[in-house]
DNA sequence: AACTATTTATAAGA
DNA sequence: TTCTTATAAATAGTT
């Protein structure tokens, strides 16, 4: 759809990739935008640039839609989905027993891991750069401060997780906020 | 981009509404399988037809972009994020210290409350007209597990989540899953 | 599911 | 970067 018709592989030349980024990705949220509202649909885009930048668009918002989209797969994969063009390189696990909850999951804990590693090179770097001047001091604070979190978080998770797969029987909890610790019924070890 | 021009406005007619979501899916879809080999650009796409069918496209999966996603978004909405043209109604809770993780387990939390609601209904509906023969009851016993094994999940999630917020200072746990309960430091009644 | 008259998106250039 | 414009591509209404 220009002057010239283009062959649809990676664009080489760095700047020219970033130009056509940012002009698809406004023509990619137009027409989500046109969908929604055409078709009354609910629609989430998440998208990283070249740079590594996320972009979004949603309707009603991405934590909604995510939401509502990940407890309705008991299993992604395998399966006849005749719906879901999902192009997703298939990261079977062989178990049919994962929901698209659990596999977030694991990819959460995967990307804290990594991002633990390039933010903590990043971190040095910077510092040896800068030095200990105010302002990127907080800065560099506050970034440590949310992968501190998520860390912890995740800690979290990955414990129920496995709470969850270690109990045969379901666990049963009340839904309420104060008596809080739920039961393992049997405790098996870690392969 | 057809014979005439349209106003971007709820389609009226439910089997037009219907075509114009298949042709228009079919199209963001390829838009952004062209935007992620063009610029080598993870991707990640949520839909539900006016019928509430869910469609996705992703490179490499859904679960993976939300969960870079996830993680990176400190807070949504309030601040100004230059990127992120997100047109969500900006479900904004006033306190600034919620993350795009705990938005997301509020949502699941709502998502399965609504589904619990339609989906006993409907489960009891289907009961009534189909009776009891083989393969239908497989189905909804099916159905109705799902159900059950995500509500506990998340009844497990939102106990975690109390336990975070409630304790002032940070939790602190060990990555390993056996010795698994975490402490609460301080616990506030729940306005 | 196909067909096309049109509208819309966009590649290259300024 | 933002705008311009020649051209490719998407699609609304039709069959």
């Amino acid at each position: 759809m220009g002057r010239r018709k283009i062959e649809i592989k990676m664009v080489n030349n760095t700047n020219t990739r970033q130009v056509t980024f940012s002009k698809r990705r406004t023509g990619l949220f137009k027409k989500a935008n046109e969908l929604s509202i055409l078709c009354g649909s609910e629609v989430a885009i998440v998208v990283f640039s070249p740079g590594n930048k996320p972009y979004s668009f949603a309707h009603p918002t991405v934590e909604a839609v995510a939401a509502k989209f990940l407890i309705q797969n008991p299993r992604r994969g395998a399966d006849d989905h005749e719906n879901n063009s999902d192009d997703g390189d298939d990261d079977d696990d062989g178990d049919a027993d994962t929901t698209a909850l659990d596999h977030l999951f694991k990819e959460i804990v995967e990307q804290v891991r990594v991002e633990e590693k390039e933010g903590a090179a990043h971190d040095k770097e910077i510092k040896e750069v800068v030095g200990l001047e105010g302002k990127w001091c907080d800065e560099i604070g506050e970034l440590s401060e949310l992968r501190r979190r998520v860390r912890e978080r995740l800690a979290m998770l990955e414990t129920v997780e496995s709470m969850m797969l270690l109990s045969e029987e379901p666990v049963v909890m009340k839904n309420t906020v104060n008596n809080a610790v739920p039961k393992i019924k049997k405790r098996r070890t870690i392969k």
